[in-house]
DNA sequence: TTGTAGGCGTTATCAG
DNA sequence: CTGATAACGCCTACAA
């Protein structure tokens, strides 16, 4: 197909030459301009906003353009306007399927307004999710925010540049879509003591979580109006591993049943406590948090409290398009969004009860 | 914070004025060249290309730059140059997670190069993955098609224009990223074999997915080495759903053993089964592909043929990076990772056997 | 080493 | 309704 590598005429530090610069080949509002007799600003109205040109030059332009294969060039465009039809998504963690969903949302909403989305991670730092935040900012017209890690004051800074949408965290005057942990966490407090547990033990996330700490409000408080004990210890990390290494504290506390901040460590709990020959839910009751993919396939399945996460990625895209589009409060209000208790069979009455 | 929204004036069309042209406020070189007392074209050149300007006048300008908090702005870098520094990935379904670990490799690799990641779903259609194509090509530097449905030669097309990377199959003249199935089924059969079995089915997935059919091929001649069956029954669609509703005609295939196009399919099935009453792997042994998160969360935890997935994703990004510094091999040869079988209790010996 | 000037492809403002 | 013309912010010969 192509020739095999012959170093010497080739300057070998360049760029491949191949690609060099593809601008030259294409066609742009100039050439087509020419091929319609009109002026290039003309085709300039014709093409970006139709109507307020004659039908037919309109046509005549949108033959010529057909003809030659005509796209715009989108940084050409966003010069002037400085609007390119891109949102940004940072998210903490790729390797965490809680964002899976998040993205998935996103993505979906973005490209049905016709939008394209760009992805970023911060692996868990708030520095380099800061970084990313800036540079993205520069090439997007609006940024989500997924459980950032970053201070408020960092988010709000932001903000002011670009429309900016938080997940998971309520940051005041900036538009949040955060899942009401209440309504999931109530049902699931009062399940387990229907099920005649008498002490629930709460796994934390990461410190700076928004969420985490959410969460163990909910639990505590809930747990307060159902008269149960409330014991919280922590993670080292919010995943499977987490999980497993938190086991033996979890047994040591005491307690019967265990609500933890994400699915993940629910999952390495329990595979741990089985390894160790202890049945859930008989002896251990079990609750994660999210309701990830992936949840229903252990055994027991788990018990979780559902963040419509999915919802959640493509609220805060919509809201982001809605203030693009000039359609917005203009008051930063956050919106709540449902969860709720899934009760699958990691939870249930306790069989050498206390 | 705002005034309430308030018709009239303002035009309710018109985007939010709040972030109307945020270029006006953001520093250029000519601000910092001002600052520095120095040409802007100097400025240029200290800031893209660092060692071509007196040390001097370098950090009066960097200094200057940080005052300002200056910016590069991408567009306008990019008007000029043709260069972004992004590269775009697109995915059959984000849904499936089998791409998550190939979106986190590309993710990952892209921001150490210093790229940032575009990402697009064609929903599994050709079309609108020709479209998606299309439209980040002009945006990006390159692009990572992942398990791509439309033609070859359209992939050749985009592959003209920009330089492409194809991760999940081959096209000839384009640089690809295919795992080896051969090893990893070969492990299967042999282990399958070695346990007793003496017919497997297959579970295909969708018809155009080049790498079923590879997988297929696979199956059927590792099966002719170990003499076993063979047998191939599709599916609706590649995953849990599509798993559970094969179940029927597992069964009747009188297989007792079945290898399928994807983990999903792997986990629904075995859902589906165990709910019959069927005992896994004693009655029937079951190996998923791809050993995605969460194969190990079933009970039993899924035998599966790994494929690196997310250095599939890495190392097509890689590719392309390579590709746009100009370090790169001209022909497009395409490069194999290995697979491997990944045993856990899915699979074993028959115990109610032929 | 640094300054000058022209151009990248569009949009926007003004006239006509 | 359409045609000039000036930005938009940066890069890059070319000249000094």
């Amino acid at each position: 197909m192509t020739e095999p590598a012959k170093p010497g005429a080739a300057a070998p530090t360049a760029p491949l030459k191949k690609y060099a610069r593809q601008g030259k080949s294409n066609a742009t509002i100039y050439d087509i301009a020419r091929a319609a007799g009109v002026n290039p600003s003309t085709v300039s109205r014709a093409l970006s906003k139709p109507g307020r040109v004659s039908a037919k030059t309109q046509k005549l332009i949108e033959d010529a353009a057909a003809e030659l294969n005509y796209h715009v060039n989108p940084f050409a465009r966003a010069l002037p306007t400085g609007r390119t039809s891109t949102l940004g998504l940072i998210v903490a963690d790729i390797t965490n399927p809680t964002f899976f969903d998040i993205i998935r949302g996103a993505e979906t909403t973005a490209t049905a307004g016709d939008y394209t989305l760009m992805l970023a991670e911060s692996a868990e730092s708030a520095a380099t999710e800061l970084t990313a935040a800036r540079r993205m900012l520069a090439t997007v017209d609006g940024l989500i925010l997924a459980s950032p890690r970053m201070s408020d004051d960092e988010i709000r800074d932001l903000a002011r540049d670009k429309p900016v949408a938080v997940i998971n965290r309520e940051v005041r005057g900036v538009r949040c879509v955060v899942p009401d942990v209440n309504k999931g966490i109530g049902e699931a407090v009062r399940s387990l003591a229907a099920n005649g547990h008498h002490k629930v033990v709460y796994i934390a996330g990461p410190l700076p979580s928004w969420m985490s700490a959410r969460r163990w409000d909910g639990v505590r408080s809930a747990c307060e109006w159902s008269h149960l004990d409330a014991v919280r210890i922590e993670s080292s990390k919010p995943t499977v591993e987490g999980g497993r290494e938190a086991a033996r504290e979890v047994l040591a506390s005491g307690a019967t049943a265990v609500l933890s901040y994400n699915d993940l460590l629910a999952i390495g709990l329990m595979q741990e406590l089985q390894a160790a020959g202890i049945e859930v839910p008989d002896q251990i009751s079990i609750v994660g948090f999210d309701d990830i993919f992936g949840a229903d396939f252990t055994t027991p399945p788990l018990t979780t409290v559902r963040s419509p996460l999915g919802e959640c990625g493509s609220r805060a895209a919509a809201m982001l398009l809605d203030t693009l589009h000039g359609s917005a409060p203009e008051v930063a209000e956050t919106l709540r969004v449902e969860t709720e208790l899934v009760v699958r069979g990691s939870s249930g009455r306790l069989i050498n009860g206390t």
